[in-house]
RNA sequence: GCGUGGAUGGCAGAGCGGUCAAUUGCAUGUGGCUGUAAACCACACGCCUUCGGGCUACGGGGGUUCGAAUCCCUCUCCACGCACCA
């Protein structure tokens, strides 16, 4: 990722929530010295989003101003399992697929970070020699209602659902890290936070030392919900430009400014008289570059209008093969993986979802002679073209 | 350990002997209106079908009945209450 100029002043006031426990302790002591700060990240398989990349795209700022980010890796609580959310039963990690996801996160991580100035470490290397002396004087550190005020907990309680004891330890091990690692700050989302503040203080009894916590606002996804892969609403670190532009043109109006704020650079004010879509256009086009190429970018809004507004094909389309020189409407949307069942490729044809050549084709079992370069479309988005 | 209540489609949650492929909400898909925005409207949303219908499904297994998601037995799992915590 291309180098970025920050001030310290914007690394401390902009996509931040909250710096505990104070923004100006910290900024006095970046002036000071060289910082060393650090985000920890579990190593489940995960897709980076541009949620993610609010914090990253922060760490980065630090980096620029010469401090020292460490990532660090999960590895102990990926190794145990960590057993929130009962009924999803999360398995323990194997080491190999730990190391797998290590290397996914870093891949996508390094197109924010700078990763020949990152180091990265693994908690597992000392939670899992803690002893257990050790980690009752580190459970010491805390009173039970300390861990159990955290509102998911209460809530739980309230519902009379299941708090689970190691749920209630976690913390304290996640909050070792800071102190294994004796770091200034730690950096990440305000879901974050308590476990932070477990690590801030440890970081006072143990080394001494005032350990910052800086949160940054989570963003939501292009619906309005959380962003979450299960509500298919992210927009992804590695997706193409196509897809990223395509997808923030999807945005829903009123969090403009929000993904404005959060996902690049340009000041707010910019966008102030321009029409939703045009707001919109830019901030695709301006986190596109971000994540691709000016160049990139330019040619993912030419793309977009050309298909959405002009109605015309996308200039390059998903091929399909088949053997055979004739199929009905039916089996062709079937290969063409636009539905998952025969019934399901039915409804869709009936329902007019489906164009061959631009024409609509609302019988289901039409024969159809297959063309060189004949193209198949489902719905306004989704192309296929036979060879 | 004892007792009580549960397990239904992607989720939530009705149904409690036939009219149930299963009400409803959310999510999703297609069409309409648009700016691939939101809101709104319409339709669809198990699988197969020669579009008549057929098949498989309400935690697993067994039974009662002409007929079961619905009743009985049993197994598995879950929640809650009590007991234990000397």
């Amino acid at each position: 990722m291309k180098k970025v100029s920050v001030s310290i002043g914007d690394t401390l006031s902009k996509q931040v929530e909250e710096i505990l426990p104070s923004r100006e302790g910290l900024e006095s002591l970046m002036k000071k010295r060289k910082i060393r700060l650090y985000l920890g990240v579990d190593p489940t398989g995960v897709n980076l989003h541009l949620g993610h990349a609010v914090v990253l795209r922060k760490l980065r700022q630090f980096q620029e101003l010469g401090h020292e980010v460490i990532l660090l890796f999960g590895t102990f609580t990926g190794l145990i399992g960590d057993p929130s959310g009962r009924d999803k039963a999360r398995e323990p990690l194997s080491l190999a697929q730990i190391r797998k996801n290590m290397a996914a996160y870093k891949k996508q991580a390094g197109k924010i970070l700078d990763l020949s100035k990152t180091k990265v470490k693994c908690n597992g290397d000392w939670l899992s020699k803690l002893k257990p002396e050790e980690f009752l004087k580190i459970a010491s550190c805390f009173t039970a209602s300390q861990l159990l005020e955290r509102d998911m907990f209460q809530n739980r309680m309230k519902k009379g659902a299941e708090v689970w004891v190691n749920e209630l330890l976690y913390p304290l091990l996640q909050g070792y890290d800071s102190v294994a690692m004796d770091v200034d700050l730690e950096v990440g989302g305000t879901d974050q936070m308590f476990n932070m503040l477990i690590g801030r203080r440890l970081q006072k009894l143990y080394n001494d030392k005032e350990k910052y916590v800086l949160t940054t606002p989570l963003l939501l996804g292009l619906d309005g919900r959380k962003m979450s892969k299960s509500y298919g609403n992210t927009v992804n670190i590695l997706d193409s430009a196509q897809e990223m532009y395509g997808k923030l043109m999807s945005l829903r109006d009123d969090l403009i400014s929000h993904y404005f704020e959060l996902c690049c650079e340009v000041s707010p004010q910019e966008m102030e008289g321009l029409a939703p879509r045009d707001a919109k256009e830019r901030l695709a086009k301006e986190i596109v570059t971000l994540f691709h190429s000016k160049a990139l970018a330019e040619k993912a809004a030419q793309e977009f209008n050309q298909v959405f507004r002009e109605k015309k094909n996308p200039s390059r389309i998903p091929e399909i093969q088949t053997t055979r020189a004739s199929l009905t409407l039916t089996e062709l949307v079937l290969e063409a993986g636009f539905a998952s069942s025969k019934s399901a490729a039915r409804r869709l044809i009936k329902q007019g979802g489906i164009r061959v050549d631009k024409r609509v084709e609302d019988n289901p079992n039409t024969l159809v002679q297959l063309k060189k370069g004949m193209v198949i479309q489902a719905g306004k988005r989704r192309f296929v073209k036979v060879v």
